[in-house]
DNA sequence: GCCATCTACGACGTTTCGTAGTAGATGTTA
DNA sequence: TAACATCTACTACGAAACGTCGTAGATGGC
C-alpha cells in the first residue's frame, strides 16, 4: 500500500493553471527550471515570469513537485508521475464510496471496452506478480 | 456512457460539511426536509438552521441534491447514489491521466485484495450483460 | 564590482465553503 | 381573520485556494 492518508480530506484537485504546469513537468524528460516551464507557458498565453516561478512553489508545497539547486537556479521535476496521482485519486474516490461493490460495478459500467480489457490485464498481471513475487 | 463531461474541470469535492449533509441524504430513504437534516446534525454539533438550508441549496445549485414541495417546506434528496459519484469520481481521474494503462496497473496495484476481487467480479458480470443484453 | 538573473515574500481579486442573520412569505389555528 | 410558528430567499462575512504579479534583495559570471 502506497499511502496512508485513506478517509483523509482528498486532494483539492488542480487549478487550472496548476495543471497546466504539472503537464510541462510531466512531459519532460528532466527537471525544468522555472524559466524553461515559463517559455513553453508563454508560447501558448501571456504570462509573467513571477506567476510561473509561485505557482511551481506551490506546486513543491503541496508536494506535487520536488526540486534541487541548478547553480542559482532551481529545477522542479513531478514528485510522481502523472498516471501515480490518477491511481491515488481513484483510490481516494473508491475510499469515499459506501458499497465498494456497488461503486466498482458502476464504475467498469462506465469504461469503455478498452479500458476494460485494460484493467482485466492489470488485474491478471496482479496474479503473476502474487504467485512470484 | 453515464455523461459528456470527460476533460472538463473535475468536480471540486465537498466541502466537510457539504459531505457530512450529502451522507445524511444518502442514508436516508426518503427526501428530507432542510429540519429533518438539521436535527440529525444538530445531535453531533452546533449548527443553524439557516446553515443547513445555504448547505442543501448550495448542493442543490451543484446538482448533487434534487428537491421537491412538501407543503411549505423542500425536501431534499441525493441526485445520485453515493457510489455513482464515486465511480464518477474514479472515472474523472482515469480521465485525466496520460497512459490510461499504466494508470489502470498502479490503481489495481492499490487496492486490497478484496477490492480486486471485487473488481473482477464485476468485470465478469459486464462480459455476461454484453452476451445477454 | 557590475549586470543579468533568480529567488523570496507579499499582495490583491475571485471563488468556494462554513457559518449565520434578517426579512418576508406561508400555512396553521384559536 | 388575526396571531403565531415555520419556512424560504437573500445577503453577508471570514478563511482558504488560486491566478496573477511586483518589488526587493541574493547570487553568480565576467
Amino acid at each position: 500500500m502506497a499511502r496512508g492518508r485513506h478517509q483523509a480530506q482528498p486532494p483539492r484537485p488542480l487549478g487550472d493553471l496548476e495543471r497546466l504546469v504539472m503537464e510541462q513537468l510531466w512531459a519532460a524528460p528532466t527537471a525544468l527550471t522555472v524559466r524553461e516551464v515559463h517559455e513553453q507557458l508563454a508560447g501558448t498565453r501571456e504570462l509573467a515570469y513571477t506567476t510561473v516561478m509561485t505557482v511551481l512553489d506551490r506546486l513543491a508545497k503541496k508536494k506535487l513537485t520536488e526540486r534541487e539547486r541548478d547553480g542559482k537556479a532551481w529545477r522542479y521535476r513531478a514528485a510522481a508521475p502523472r498516471e501515480e496521482l490518477a491511481a491515488d485519486l481513484m483510490r481516494d474516490a473508491l475510499d469515499r464510496a459506501g458499497d465498494r461493490r456497488e461503486a466498482l460495478v458502476r464504475f467498469v459500467g462506465q469504461v469503455s471496452d478498452e479500458e476494460a480489457a485494460l484493467l482485466r490485464e492489470a488485474l491478471s498481471r496482479l496474479d503473476v506478480e502474487e504467485q512470484t513475487g
